[in-house]
DNA sequence: CTAATCTTT
DNA sequence: CGGGAAAGATTAG
């Protein structure tokens, strides 16, 4: 597979992606007066001239000039990993922002300042003289078999836009707000569109495949909703229709972290619930030993409810009328690889769903933290890394149909891990979105490899004339017996 | 929790 | 002057 995939990547790097490059020096205009306000306010707050990038210099500033932490006593600030100084990362700032304007001002700096640097004098400098991009992709960077990009990271690009308000000196104007959107600069060539088929939540389906849990395997074998937008509408207490973008992007997070074996640190973190609210009573039946990261916390999801995360007890997050117990299927994953022979404990290895292997070597370790580590990097191997098998499959396939048809002109521009996005022709783009979906969609079987998903796949596909505006596009379903 | 890249100090 | 580590930002699940 890995050697079929060479083609493909050469053909998707020999791509030119072209990129409205007067829009990005607008922008890098615009964000970069934006900084300077902010550099100057925040000097102001502080009393002082600084670096504001410095985080060293910040910390001066924050703890041994204003002295912020003396404040919060009642608040667990962070520390930094080696020296136990105070911390100034995202986390410290937000503790800190109702004491002092300072903080929140770093906190915008430091948003606009990634995005001008990486996004966009990151990609001008990737462009030289030209106007357009190639990305560099590399197969073999990467454990769990995903592929990575370099120079720029396409994969990396912000997939929301970002507003900033623009001051106006002039008089008569109200301010301004603008909206800042990466993606929206590239644009296919004329008389092309751009086309992404994503597979829908492929590592939650693997995981239903992979851990046979009964409940998570029929939410994806009965036509359903969108499982993360259910968990959200039933978090907030909403309907469905009035779950936004960052509330599903935040049930997904939440659920990923619990059957990916997050802690209570990182888990309250993820809530948005201080560590200590998360502290509350401790199960005197549980042995943290054994199962340290759920044992310790556990979140409940119901209906509306607001979310708890105590000690202790048993997580559920209910999802219409089934109820998926994530602790459970997080907690025996790990016996489920070793029962399927996916997990090695003897040779120390674990397997993907197409057979790719990862060494780890730490899973029989004396420490308990590192062992636990190698578990979950077995738990995360065996999901992620079947995952890039089906997505590299799917682009060798449809790389060959596209190689052996007369008519297809299509090219991919890039993948994003679970999607993949193409550059075709206007006339072609439905024709060439049933293709790829009916290809993408049919990996639920491989027979000459065995594998038999326990669960549909589904593809969304989408298009658009910018890779910042594409919008869903309806196709008729694969209809492969009649 | 896992897996990456990029910029700055 | 430059290599390397650390921190903190982005992405994907």
């Amino acid at each position: 597979m890995e050697l079929k995939m060479i083609f493909v990547l050469a053909a998707m790097e020999s791509h030119r992606i072209h990129v409205d490059k007067e829009a990005l020096r607008r922008t890098s205009d615009l964000l970069g007066t934006k900084m300077k306000q902010l550099e100057q306010e925040a000097h102001r707050a502080a009393g002082q001239i600084f670096l504001v990038t410095s985080n060293s210099q910040l910390r001066t500033v924050l703890f041994e000039k204003l002295c912020l932490h003396e404040r919060c006593e009642n608040k667990k600030l962070p520390k930094t990993i080696n020296k136990q100084q105070q911390s100034t990362s995202e986390a410290a700032l937000l503790q800190l922002q109702d004491l002092h304007p300072l903080p929140k001002i770093i906190l915008e700096y430091r948003q606009i300042h990634k995005i001008k640097s990486t996004f966009v004098d990151g990609i001008l400098s990737c462009m030289m003289s030209k106007n357009y991009v190639s990305s560099t992709w590399y197969q073999t960077s990467v454990v769990t078999g995903r592929i990575s990009a370099k120079h720029p990271n396409f994969q990396a690009l912000p997939r929301q836009p970002l507003q900033i308000t623009k001051k106006q000196y002039i008089q008569g104007k109200e301010e301004e707000v603008v909206t800042v959107h990466p993606r929206a600069m590239f644009i296919p060539q004329e008389g092309w569109t751009f086309l992404a088929a994503d597979f829908c939540q492929v590592e939650l389906r693997l995981l239903a495949h992979l851990s046979s849990d009964p409940e998570l395997l029929r939410i994806f074998i009965n036509p359903q909703a969108d499982v993360f937008t259910m968990l959200a509408s039933q978090w907030k207490g909403v309907s469905a229709g009035e779950v936004t973008f960052e509330d599903r992007e935040h049930a997904k997070r939440i659920v990923y972290s619990v059957v990916y074996g997050a802690g209570r640190e990182r888990l309250s973190g993820i809530l948005g619930v201080s560590a200590e609210q998360a502290d509350l009573q401790r199960s005197p039946g549980l042995h943290p030993e054994d199962h340290p990261a759920v044992s310790q916390t556990s979140c409940t999801l119901t209906p509306g409810a607001e979310i708890n995360a105590c000690l202790g007890s048993t997580s559920t997050l209910h999802c219409s009328e089934f109820i998926v117990d994530w602790y459970l299927i997080q907690r025996y994953f790990v016996q489920n690889l070793l029962d399927a022979g996916r997990l090695s404990r003897d040779d120390g290895y674990v397997l993907s769903i197409m057979g790719r292997r990862r060494t780890l070597p730490n899973i029989n370790s004396n420490d308990w933290g590192i062992r636990m580590q190698a578990e979950r990097q077995a738990v995360n191997f065996v999901v992620q890394g079947s995952a890039a098998d089906l997505c590299k499959m799917a682009m060798i396939r449809i790389f060959n149909l596209v190689s052996s048809s007369n008519s297809l002109s299509a090219r991919l521009v890039a993948q994003l891990h679970d999607e993949l996005l193409y550059e075709v022709e206007d006339s072609q783009v439905e024709q060439f979105a049933a293709l790829v979906r009916s290809t993408m969609e049919s990996l639920q079987h491989i027979d000459h490899l065995g594998v038999h998903l326990k669960v549909p796949l589904k593809v969304a596909v989408s298009s658009g004339k910018s890779w910042g505006s594409m919008s869903e596009l309806n196709i008729p379903p694969a209809s492969p017996s009649l």
